[in-house]
DNA sequence: GACAGAATAGAACGACCGTTCGTATCATGG
DNA sequence: CCATGATACGAACGGTCGTTCTATTCTGTC
């Protein structure tokens, strides 16, 4: 790997934190370079415009969610037991000390849901991805045999999706400490309601 | 009412629209100044300061709420009726065309939730005092025997939030026609729960 | 170790930001 | 109808934004 891939990393290793804390717009350039002591010319020769830069951030985002969440979830046995770790895995990413806005992704979804364009779109395809894994998740518990023959999978990823919003939301606006217990009662009862 | 006062409201109904599209840091005042055909120091003279601006633009938006959600739900008789009616009132208030950027308060929560200040000491209140509204309605279905006794209603009242936002996130980023259909179901099994 | 090209720095740009100030216009009560 | 305070304007401020240049310093290769 060439320096310049390098530093390119440890750029957006920090863009990544301060986008979850500030969001896509309120990171900018010049504060960011001063922070990892660049100068502003030299940060943005690496992207080339600002809305790049935005880019490669929710693609690096991306990655880190892939690595963190998605990926240990795989290597748990299929059915009820990857449902479980990809929702654990999920709370513990929302207050991963890495981000210490929270998740980059419910940030970047209010900011960009208004504004046309690449990331809005790749967003959206993430988001999308998200919702995939999940329903898929719950097509293969259906299989094993761990949820009822009739379950709609699609639902099941939407309700579960709705979980860890409304758990973020309380975390992190009210610092409410009941929102994990309470996020998480929700969700035994749902796997219940899957069952029978 | 004196002009001052009707200026000052036009400004807000304006300033609630754009932050809840571009947030309250993508509200600028020059913009919503010519906007509004005033001059930016005129707008200004209004505030005093942009926090206060964007101070008054949540509060706006809380009264815009309670008189669009709150106050027709209170219309409507207590227990389960009411809580349907805040509900449907409040997916309604989502897709308010007066608001195309989707809730203000789903926005400005997330841009303020690292921010510490009276803003986001006034959104957290607001949000605080939805949960406790839906939680003082659960209560009432309790006792007109809607509910059954022991139903906890502040979990109640954390899922009805959950469904909200989730159904706000699949709508306004995906723009995904199910993401309605799937809350109402959502909220139909809620209640069903909530009976047995 | 010289050379090519990548990587970074520095200065400057026009645009817009929030804010201040002095001034003009308006509305209105005596 | 005029005086007075409320209301709005225009110009300017320092600062930061994204971006563009040119120049310098590194890095890897023959």
């Amino acid at each position: 790997m060439g320096k310049g891939m390098e530093t390119r990393d440890r750029i957006l290793d920090q863009a990544v934190r301060i986008a979850s804390r500030d969001g896509l717009e309120g990171l900018t350039i010049g504060s960011l370079s001063s922070e990892l002591n660049l100068s502003k010319s030299g940060l943005f020769a690496h992207f080339g415009s600002k809305d790049e830069l935005q880019l490669q951030v929710l693609h690096a985002g991306v990655a880190r969610f892939t690595e963190t969440v998605a990926r240990p979830a795989l290597a748990a046995p299929r059915g009820e037991p990857r449902i479980r770790a990809f929702f654990e895995r999920w709370l513990a990413w929302a207050n991963d000390p890495a981000m210490p806005g929270g998740c980059i992704f419910v940030a970047a979804s209010v900011e960009l849901d208004d504004r046309p364009g690449p990331q809005r779109d790749f967003l959206a395809q993430a988001y999308g991805d998200r919702i995939a894994f999940l329903a898929k998740a719950a097509r293969m518990a259906v299989e094993a045999g761990h949820f009822r023959a009739d379950l709609d999978c699609e639902q099941f990823a939407f309700d579960i999706d709705c979980l860890a919003l409304g758990f973020h939301y309380a975390k992190r606006l009210l610092r409410d400490p009941k929102a994990e217990p309470r996020a998480r009662f929700a969700f035994e009862r749902l796997l219940t309601l899957c069952k029978a």
